[in-house]
RNA sequence: UCCUGGUUAGCUCAACUGGUAGAGCAUCCGGCUGUUAACCGGAGGGUUGCAGGUUCGAGUCCUGCACCAGGAGCCA
């Protein structure tokens, strides 16, 4: 008689009922009369036990040849038991697998990071990278629902564009035809003209950036979510950007909590995280890194070290706002009553985790856009058509960057962000 | 690009001042009715990253190269 197919995750709703399973074989103990086998699909975990007088002879001395990653069709009664780590186990009444071959290498045993990540395509398989990768799908969705009750509508930049956007950080060049191409290393001005056309956008989409960075904090290839509004000034972009991030903590920790148990993430800390987050300027940043000992001329932009000082002084997320506009970027828009700084703000995630977030209001000033293009060495033919959209029905507008990997690496809590995307692209890492 | 550390069995690591290269896991064989990185007994498994040098003798000392990791700069 066929049985109803389930996923593990569902096992608690069929307690007490016969179903069919399919995964894999993650481990298997066994003992003279009774084998235990731990069994992975996909949407978790589940000890399967196979009893000798329950099975068969035949059939149970054929679990012997069982290899690491065979693929099982299961049949057996869901029981609750206080013992197994999900709360239920599966009692088997039919086995059936399917063939494999032995010596996989990810062993039930430590691993170091070069084997791990030259196996990352095997990797994926453990516990601990499920549980992240279910994470971030988590943070994408609930950040687009977000946006999407905000008004935001999703428009997509190019990934292929003529020219860099900031001039300074290194890009990936691509023939294009014959013509000098790159790979984008940020969609925003090509958002901000979305924004021009349907008012409040974001894009979403991956990035590029061909520095020789080797740090736990960088990818060459990594997400950005960068949303833009038009009639949006500094202080209410601030105001979405805490909202947004708040909103993504509160849906993982309500709907994530098995994965991030996984991933061994201190859930409590990620509670306080969502109060009210800090704020303080740059001004107020220097002073405090001071009292610490960190000396800074006014004017220099903080190094890794200020950064990791200020976020670990706080247990909330804290916005860094205004800061000099000579280390910024050309199109930030400069405070009405203090020129020398620019109305932007980096979120710094706490426990050392640093930014995940650089917004600022832009400058929508013809004139002002084209002196200060000019002041940062730039080509204004570059930027035509981006100065077009300050010549018709341009409107103070603001937006900002969420890196999608340094969210969830703080999220769950991880040493570095290269486990916090599939297959991370790193330097000197283009496989697998 | 720079600084620091590393490279020994399939994996993670030992091997004192230079003196016969070991363990756990994995694999294979056997045992065990409640294991949860299960356990117990046995077996197989090595050009010590590569090239050169010093030495009676090099995993160990020296030189060069390759690769990996952490950090800096830059950033999300």
């Amino acid at each position: 008689m066929e049985r109803p197919r389930v996923r593990i995750e569902e096992l608690p709703a069929h307690v007490g009922e016969e179903v069919r399973l399919e995964g894999w074989l993650h481990n298997r103990r066994s003992s003279g009369r009774i084998a235990f086998l731990i069994v992975r699909d996909g949407s978790g975990f589940v000890q399967a036990v196979a009893a000798r007088d329950a099975l068969g002879e035949e059939a149970y001395r054929r679990l012997d040849h069982l290899v690491q990653e065979s693929p099982l069709r299961l049949q057996g009664r869901v029981r609750e038991d206080g013992r197994a780590p999900g709360g239920v186990e599966v009692e088997l009444s039919r086995v059936e697998s399917l063939p494999s071959e032995p010596d996989y290498p990810i062993t039930p045993k430590e691993h170091g990071v070069d084997f791990l990540l030259d196996h990352r395509h095997l990797w994926l398989r453990t516990p601990r990278q499920r549980a992240i990768l279910r994470i971030r799908a988590e943070v994408m969705a609930a950040s687009e629902d977000f946006l999407r009750g905000e008004g935001f509508v999703r428009v997509d930049s190019p990934v292929l564009t003529a020219n860099a956007s900031e001039g300074t950080t290194t890009l990936f060049a691509v023939d294009y035809f014959g013509e000098p191409a790159y790979l984008s290393q940020s969609g925003q001005l090509y958002a901000e003209a979305s924004a021009m056309a349907l008012g409040r956008v974001y894009c979403f989409g991956p990035t590029f950036r061909a520095e020789r960075s080797k740090t736990r904090r960088h990818l060459i290839e990594f997400w950005m979510l960068e949303p833009e509004a038009a009639f949006v000034e500094h202080e209410e972009n601030m105001r979405i950007q805490e909202r947004l991030v708040r909103y993504v903590l509160r849906r993982v920790l309500d709907r994530c909590g098995r994965e991030l148990a996984d991933a061994g993430r201190d859930v409590a800390k990620l509670e306080r995280a969502e109060a009210p987050f800090e704020r303080i300027t740059y001004d107020e940043a220097l002073a405090l890194l001071r009292r610490q000992g960190l000396e800074l001329e006014w004017g220099e932009d903080f190094g890794a070290p200020h950064e990791t000082a200020l976020a670990s002084a706080f247990e909330r997320p804290v916005f860094v706002e205004r800061y000099p506009a000579r280390v910024k970027a050309f199109y930030m828009q400069p405070a009405a009553d203090d020129p020398r700084v620019a109305l932007c703000d980096d979120l710094l995630a706490p426990e050392g985790y640093g930014e995940v977030i650089g917004g600022s209001q832009r400058i929508h000033e013809l004139e002002l856009l084209r002196r200060r293009i000019r002041e940062q060495g730039l080509d204004e033919a570059d930027f035509a058509w981006y100065l077009d959209l300050r010549r018709w029905g341009s409107v103070p507008h603001s937006g900002f960057g969420m890196g999608i990997e340094r969210v969830v690496a703080w999220i769950c809590g991880l040493e570095h962000v290269r486990e916090a995307v599939p297959y991370p692209r790193l330097l000197n890492r283009l496989r697998p």
